[in-house]
DNA sequence: CCGATAGCG
DNA sequence: CCGCTATCG
């Protein structure tokens, strides 16, 4: 049958990813590095294996170089080794709960990983480090969730200004790109004097692009099934320049995961941002 | 009798205060300006007598050209027309609890007051704004008890923008002091993206001195028969100097009602602040 | 008039 | 994983 709308280009998608996982939509390009930071709501069991499979859909529809997934769960892993396996995939831990960093192979080179720890997290929570290189040029690429809730606002930017010191330490010529769910509200991020300088937040760069400012919203997304209507910008992308060599510029922002699955429900609580940069040699 | 120790000075200034409460303790010098703003806890009746009684006495023992006082009661104002009656009072309201503005008669002259209304308070806060002359210098002074309690942040930040916005409408030839329980976090302040550039925190000009920085501290004040420890800053002075003509510079800044009173209370759960000004001409 | 926690819509 | 409103130490 003919599905209309878009939901058909999801399915589409996913009735076509092989287990190879080979992508046909999209020209590999070495002047675009496309990324998707997602928080995937493993934490939720309810169609969980349905969810995973339209999260595995979205990927191979838009089959970003990079991925990076938090709330991954074990169950995850089979799933997105067969259904993405184009990618290499890089967990930040191996029970409970995790985030992950996923490489596609045919054009992203692993060269290390590295899991800082947040020690006085209560979360289990972490900050994930690749070092990969892609066409050529080195970059430094990181994930996180920090820690959740408003009453752990305390802990989340002790997390953040560890995430800010890690991006600082890395080498002035490797450019630095930050994403996952933050949790963060702006006044969270004004207790530390705001970004430094030379990190930007990927959407304020972007000059705060309305369309995919919210990336946690119960008012649209009812998978909570909230009694309540809030919505926050949880997920973000923060970005460190080069100084010198290949520059990577954020082009584009969207949401991703917006259409209801057949089960009737949506992949995550999260959106997903799919985040488009030029590569500048 | 002779007592020993502080507490005396505190009893010889109230028994020594007269009905006409001719002070005798401060000559008068054209180029100092001293304040008092002070919460007095109206609210709690426990010992409001005596209590006012003691706050009476540290007005005559510092004599200061002008007292803002928070959480007046009508009760107050018989004793501190007895016990002051050198100061021209003016309150901000006339029932409930309320602020005033004391104005020594001899020093101070009163020009012209007013009351600015908090729109949406929910606990009948407002502004009140006192035009004085004082060495033949104008001087514009504003008090308030800004909206109580760590949930009511959001009315209270806007409270504090109508604030800003009335000490930048005062022409610019004149001095405006503010002080009054503001009730901030400093995190509050930073959401309004801090202090404009023309304002300034006293205590924070005076290079942030530790000795006064916690004007309410459930620790070493006994009043609230508090089960916890907390100290915060609420009770803060901010002055915006006048381009051209008299300046005043704050000099020093002290806490005031750190003496157990007879009764075995403090005057007021709040510690008073007493802030001096150079005046330059 | 605190901070931490729990229950609610 | 919200904001609001208790309650408690």
């Amino acid at each position: 049958s003919v599905r209309q709308g878009p939901v058909c280009f999801i399915y589409c998608a996913f009735n076509n990813a092989g287990v190879n996982g080979e992508d046909s939509q999209q020209k590999e390009d070495d002047s675009n590095f496309s990324l998707i930071t997602w928080n995937i709501d493993g934490l939720d069991l309810g169609n969980v294996k349905d969810r995973a499979r339209g999260i595995c859909a979205y990927l191979a529809l838009y089959s970003p170089d990079v991925v990076f997934l938090q709330e991954v769960i074990p169950l995850h892993l089979p799933l997105l080794q067969m259904k993405a396996g184009n990618y290499t995939i890089i967990p930040g831990n191996i029970d409970g709960y995790f985030t992950a960093i996923m490489l596609k192979k045919s054009r992203v080179k692993l060269l290390k990983h590295d899991i800082i720890p947040f020690p006085t997290t209560t979360m289990k929570r972490n900050l994930l480090v690749v070092h990969v290189s892609i066409s050529g040029i080195e970059l430094c690429l990181m994930t996180s969730h920090l820690e959740s809730t408003k009453d752990h606002s305390k802990e989340r930017i002790k997390q953040l200004q560890i995430v800010l010191n890690e991006m600082r330490k890395e080498s002035q010529s490797t450019t630095v790109i930050f994403g996952g769910d933050t949790n963060l509200r702006d006044s969270e991020v004004a207790k530390l004097g705001n970004l430094p300088d030379n990190i930007k937040d990927a959407w304020e760069f972007l000059g705060k692009p309305q369309h995919c400012r919210y990336t946690w919203d119960t008012q649209s997304n009812t998978n909570l099934n909230a009694a309540y209507k809030c919505k926050m910008r949880f997920d973000r992308i923060y970005f460190r320049p080069a100084v010198e060599g290949g520059h990577f510029i954020p082009r584009s922002m969207d949401l991703i995961g917006l259409e209801k699955l057949e089960c009737g429900r949506f992949p995550s609580d999260h959106w997903g941002i799919l985040c488009n940069f030029d590569v500048i040699l």
